[in-house]
DNA sequence: TCAAAAGTGTTCTCTTTACACCCATGC
DNA sequence: GCATGGGTGTAAAGAGAACACTTTTGA
């Protein structure tokens, strides 16, 4: 299967990146796998893949990050191209890369997928990674933690469960955006850009008063 | 020429496209070809084209800006990758767009490049465009009104000479944001969010008080 | 002397920050 | 009963919006 695609012109190598965040133990973690091949063989990369003929590029990003992780049905946001010619050593190759956050739990992260490993990494305990991809996992984070607020967005949410407490909100809040925030301040801002609900219930959580369950309206 | 960049696995095509802004007569305009070739030939269509072998994206659209306009030396921010499958009638091309804002007079604007035509359309009274590239013009406007005060970015200063004066400044942010300002706040809040020296001299302006000139410091 | 646009300062409102006390639970 | 974390309100500071009068020029 040698050099069987051909065009009147040249073509770089185009793939998808997706950077996957959650938070675990209030910190935030995102998902690597370790490389099978080479180049950069047993060093761990951003999952992501060749766009195939005629793909859809976001849908590239959603094959891809299943593929290699198991990881399916999320939302992805595009972040942006990469397109250094040195940036493969294999050639020119641009990657479009992607984020998205989602619960930890949502993993099974079974062995047997065209990966080697797949696993969640704190995000203050990196590896050296392949490629750029230390460059695109910054740039990342940076965009999830600007988006945070954003209404039209619900990055957070994805974290949760449908009923969830401020506290439980507060604490995704700040892994993400890697700050503390006054408790009753944050109360107020949340349910003031957010259409939330009480629902009436109460979460018993520990040797202390439970807190409200609330859930988002629409 | 036919067929001869040949590969082991399926490329597609990538193109850059560049969305070009200015201001002119208090109105945000955007630069625009019309397409020689098929498709959408003799149709408007934001300037780019295909990214050569081993060509760094940056560069590509820098390239493609100058062929098709005669438009140079300027910076250029990312906006996104385009890549729905039908997006070109010719076949799968991804497009990674860039957008710009640059000074009216900075173009000479002469025929006989690559692009038939080029010309400068306002916001408000746009053709029909070529494949989608609609939806690229509206995303890079939303792009840049956004980053308007973003002090890393200083987007606005690209369309003023290194002395300018306040009232000047606010027709720019105007137009750029689609919005009007008090003179009054405006000037209050320029000065605090740049970094802006009073130059000392004044810029008589017709049957008035003449204005400040200031200059932006570092 | 008049019209046109530029310069400037104060008040009010709203948003953001800082901060303290009481409450329900599990051990 | 005590440690733990959850619930809430108020005062102070800062940012943004509203607003009016004086100044300089050219005709």
């Amino acid at each position: 299967m040698s050099k069987k695609y051909c065009y009147d012109y040249p073509h770089p190598a185009v793939t998808t990146d997706i950077v996957v965040f959650t938070v675990k133990d209030r910190e935030l973690h995102t998902l690597l796998i370790q490389r099978g091949i080479e180049p950069y063989k047993n060093c761990w990369a951003i999952p992501g893949g060749f766009v195939l003929e005629n793909e859809n590029i976001d849908l590239c990003a959603l094959r891809e990050l299943a593929e290699e992780t198991g990881v399916k049905n999320i939302k992805l946001r595009q972040l942006a191209a990469y397109g250094m010619p040195k940036r493969d050593p294999r050639g020119h190759v641009i990657t479009i890369a992607y984020y998205a956050l989602i619960k930890a739990d949502d993993i099974s992260m079974k062995h047997g997928s065209d990966a080697a490993d797949a696993k969640w990494f704190k995000i203050k305990e990196l590896p050296k990674l392949a490629f750029d991809h230390d460059i695109i996992l910054n740039d990342a984070q940076k965009a999830l933690s600007q988006g945070l607020y954003d209404l039209d967005n619900l990055t957070v949410f994805e974290l949760l469960e449908d009923k969830f407490t401020i506290p439980e909100l507060q604490i995704y809040f700040e892994a993400l955006s890697q700050k503390t925030f006054d408790r009753r301040n944050f109360s107020k801002k949340i349910k003031d850009v957010f259409p939330l609900q009480d629902t009436g219930d109460l979460r018993k959580n520990g040797p202390h008063r439970p807190s409200k369950i609330f859930q988002l309206v629409i």
